[in-house]
DNA sequence: CTGCGCATGTGATATTATAACATAACGTAG
DNA sequence: CTACGTTATGTTATAATATCACATGCGCAG
């Protein structure tokens, strides 16, 4: 863990919900001045690689992760309109897999409202 | 359903597997010439929102629908060797969900390989 | 005919992400 | 200590994905 990815990982913690990689990029200008895109980009590459980080795909944005289990994709209740993102764990998809498929890695988002939001 | 629409689902059912926006738009072309980026991404989001088609989020890519329910998210299994894709619905979430979040939409994609790869 | 609503055409541009190559930082073998 | 390999970062450019804004056409209700 460098500086530069811990301040890539405390700026994803600081936003507190899905940030956008230019918006980051951005951030990290305004106290540097010399970043680009390729910086911010591998640093989350390096971040998702550790788990400390997760993709939100449907978003193209990125977020800190809540559990640090390090393996294991993690399910995401989004809410449209407050932002926030419910990280969740260990969910054991009900196996309406096709016959002998082995599954590698799993994207879930569900987006919607959450409690407060309703 | 316009000639244009049902020519974008044609390509996309020849297709078979994920495509992506822009290679669509380049087989458009070898026909028609004149296609353009909003051309194809019109047909996209008129095809997803009759239900006729999906986004693969995570590939940036598109397929018709298997299954023409019309609602409710599919859940696709995805080979990444032979690039098949698998489209199961009516999967009920195990409601691992927050206490109140409602659900509008789902993303449910599994990455690995299929029973014939493996 | 006229006006309205929707689909499409067209040119430009915004957003998201990676390629390719140069430089620096850091540990380890000799 | 020095040379070298490996990993991280800097830098420039460009690729890939997606949308905006405005013009045009087309069918139909009034």
């Amino acid at each position: 863990m460098t500086p530069l990815r811990r301040n890539v990982l405390a700026l994803l913690v600081r936003a507190g919900e899905p940030i956008k990689a230019y918006d980051l990029l951005d951030q990290m200008r305004s106290e540097d001045g010399s970043a680009k895109p390729p910086t911010v980009y591998r640093s989350l590459d390096f971040l998702m690689d550790v788990g400390l980080a997760h993709k939100v795909e449907a978003l193209n944005a990125y977020i800190a992760c809540a559990h640090c289990h390090d393996k294991g994709g993690a399910e995401l209740y989004i809410c449209g309109k407050c932002g926030s993102v419910d990280e969740r764990h260990g969910a054991p998809e009900p196996r309406n897999a096709p016959d002998g498929f082995e599954t590698e890695r799993s994207v879930v988002e569900h987006y919607g409202l959450c409690a407060k939001c309703r």
